[in-house]
DNA sequence: GTCTATACGGAGATAGAC
DNA sequence: GTCTATCTCCGTATAGAC
């Protein structure tokens, strides 16, 4: 997570210094994910990212190695977060779930930076395979924490399911499913992809009555 | 299609001179589709391509007003053949079109060049919206095709099925997991995500009998 | 129409003052 | 640690010869 393992530490005597490194460091993060979103890794410049973080240049490169070094810190951030919040999400009823899910997929197909910052990400994994590892790794983890969650109603579903599909390829096909609806919501509107479309197909899939919602 | 109104005349007389251009024309854009899609729309750099078409940087601006107009002629290119392509695909049987969508995926996700370059224009599309409404348009246009196509068989579908969604919102959603499984693919490799996952979910999701290969 | 040479701007990264 | 100034390279696009 860190660049140097004394950043990490957060002591209570180090006081302000380290604080006002920690205070740039986190700027610059931000920064950069709107810059990197918003031009795409290769024509984003350093100097806007300074610019828009309020520093200087030459403070970049305190901070981080190389322009190639901001990128992969900021998506590690990303993930490490990325994971906890999409694994809060799953924990709840289905009917909560299902919920969640689909404001997360409208969510982030509205969120320009999100949904741009995404496809960078995948684009830059496909075109370093070293970094594509730790891209998967994270596919994996995220995939690991459905599979687990759904694994807890596998068995009381209709056999016609589990007879076509194993439950992490289900997986899968959701996670495919999500991704493919983020980008086509950006493309041809909300009125195309509505909202619940997600949950909807998900629950035709696994064959799960709908929610009436008025019950409960 | 064409730069200027002229290319497009195939004339016999004309011969050699406009025969020439359309050449080099044409191995501007196979060069651009490579070196684009390898290097993303922003780093990909004229010279490169030129270089690539076994032309000067001086020849490439001849054809091409500007580098933009070279990108969007590219894909002008692509959509086009890409429409007639994959209504092809779906004109056969229910298990041929299934198999041929099978294909699809995996043949995608697994070029370098299809896969990065549909990204690339993903993203170039959400940064310029004069350009997003003309990949809308495509995007509409293959839906038609498809929801056509559906229609022949949607009365046919188990009632479960149309009372969850509409047609359109199904072919959305088969669009969706288009995209999404070939994004996963890539980074998981065809272990994770096999080559007829996207058939076993389509059937799934319209409630049909699996394809036993042996019968006819 | 194709080439070579070049104008012009902008980028990543570093040096050295404070 | 942060700044300003700069080195050095590479990009798009154009000019002008053939």
């Amino acid at each position: 997570m860190s660049e140097r393992g004394e950043t990490a530490a957060p002591a209570a005597p180090l006081g302000r210094r380290a604080a006002t490194k920690a205070r740039t460091r986190q700027a610059l993060l931000v920064a950069a994910r709107r810059v990197f979103a918003e031009r795409g890794y290769g024509p984003a410049s350093v100097e806007e990212i300074a610019r828009t973080a309020g520093v200087s240049v030459g403070s970049v490169y305190v901070h981080f190695a190389s322009k190639e070094a901001l990128f992969t810190a900021l998506v590690e951030d990303q993930t490490s977060a990325d994971v906890h919040h999409k694994a809060a999400l799953v924990r709840g009823s289905a009917r909560e779930t299902f919920a969640a899910l689909d404001q997360l997929v409208s969510d982030v197909a509205d969120s320009r930076e999100e949904a741009l910052l995404d496809a960078e990400v995948w684009l830059y994994a496909v075109r370093h395979p070293e970094f594509a590892e730790r891209l998967a790794e994270h596919e994996v983890r995220l995939a690991r924490v459905a599979t687990a969650e759904l694994h807890r109603a596998w068995e009381d579903l209709d056999p016609a399911v589990r007879a076509a599909v194993r439950d992490d390829e289900f997986v899968v096909a959701a996670a495919a499913l999500y991704h493919g609806l983020i980008r086509l919501r950006r493309v041809l509107g909300e009125d195309a992809v509505p909202g619940d479309l997600y949950s909807r197909v998900l629950r035709l899939l696994l064959r799960l009555p709908e929610d009436d919602d008025g019950a409960e």
